[in-house]
DNA sequence: TCAATAGTGTCTGTCAGACATTATTAC
DNA sequence: GTAATAATGTCTGACAGACACTATTGA
């Protein structure tokens, strides 16, 4: 057994949608190494409190950033001797997906940017946003994983432009609809909002997000 | 930074294809803990040595199992307190794919299952190897990957048969082959097989194993 | 000539995309 | 009524699956 282990850290992507586009949460960094640099919120594992490595994020977000019970899943490790000044690291990264109106109302060091305009940031966490915006758009299409954007109940109008803001490009109207309804993806909750002119139907999941087989089809 | 580190691991699936059924190899433990049960094959990471995990893996492969060159990929990160007798570990795991041929010819230690009838294993290997057979399922249909049990040339018979072991069940002759024609995932040498009666034009994949956007249909 | 495998042609049902149409509300 | 958004109906082209057919070899 080599007498020392590499730095062990968890950091998470979180990622929101704000007026149809995708954010990512970033915080400025209070400490060295790269202090004053806006990055991922992250970690040490605590091998005394945690009980995994998904445990180890779950405490992150809740003490860091005050998100209780969002979805979230493992993105993939990163690892290298230069990637942390500090020494040899891993960084087991996760993605997390919020509801908007899920987030806490304190927000001052939690900085959301929209995806497609990203600023430096510090260790190799512009790698791993790239890696995660991969891994959306790969799942994006296969899964129910973008309704995790949105609350307990919603339109199918406002399913549809979560599914489009995580694939980029407008999808069909009727396409999709019919999609939805015949995977049963979703069920009505016989409610209706009443936001818009028409009311909508609201619905729900019809299971926890989950992946199937055939695409909803992009533009 | 807290005082002690988790025990930092990197873990392959290696698995090939033996008369079109998947298999995956196991060593038996020649050290506690699990000494004489069969596990994967996996190492500890070196931080001297080893410039990234995918790293650590390559020689891993390399000096314990003699295999080089062939195709892996991360799969994702096992972690928790009670997996490791030794501690609060990590494991990386990956999976590789090796074509029958490319295995070392002495393989006294090397033994293969059929993924579908697999033995007892160490740690939460069992565990891994699942997490593996369910990534290669997701993945199979979507990208040239089943392509990487073939030797460099193959006949489209061949490739068809790769998916099916990956995949599970049957597919269709003449939608694949049309799918894989118009797909442009291979090229013909202009080589011919004659390992069958009537000979079968050779082929092979015209860039590395990548992804594609439509299903290749199962049965 | 027959068996065995490689490879092609064509029909058909299914389904995604396009788009016109209807429905329900606010103003 | 008109504007705006929700939701449905239907036509059509593309394509996957089925399956019959042809091709090329060994024995």
């Amino acid at each position: 057994m080599p007498s020392e282990m590499p730095i062990t850290t968890v950091d998470a992507v979180i990622l929101t949608l704000i007026d149809d586009k995708l954010h990512v949460m970033l915080t400025e960094r209070s400490q060295e190494p790269f202090k004053g640099v806006l990055a991922l919120p992250g970690g040490f594992i605590h091998a005394d409190k945690d009980r995994s490595a998904h445990d180890a994020v779950r405490r992150v977000l809740s003490s860091k950033c005050g998100i209780e019970g969002v979805y979230f899943e493992q993105l993939m490790t990163f690892s290298g001797p230069d990637r942390d000044p500090r020494g040899w690291s891993i960084s087991i990264a996760h993605i997390a997906m919020v509801p908007r109106g899920q987030l806490p109302a304190d927000a001052d060091d939690m900085i959301f940017f929209p995806v497609s305009d990203l600023p430096d940031m510090a260790f190799d966490h512009a790698e791993i946003v790239a890696a995660a915006m991969a891994r959306l758009r790969g799942k994006g299409a296969w899964s129910t994983l973008p309704a995790a954007f949105l609350g307990e109940t919603f339109t199918l109008t406002e399913l549809q432009r979560a599914y489009e803001a995580v694939l980029g490009g407008s999808m069909n109207l009727s396409a999709f609809r019919r999609k939805v309804m015949e995977l049963d993806l979703v069920e009505e909750t016989g409610e209706f909002s009443r936001t818009t002119k028409r009311p909508a139907a609201l619905y729900r999941l019809t299971r926890e997000p989950h992946s199937f087989n055939r695409i909803i089809g992009g533009s």
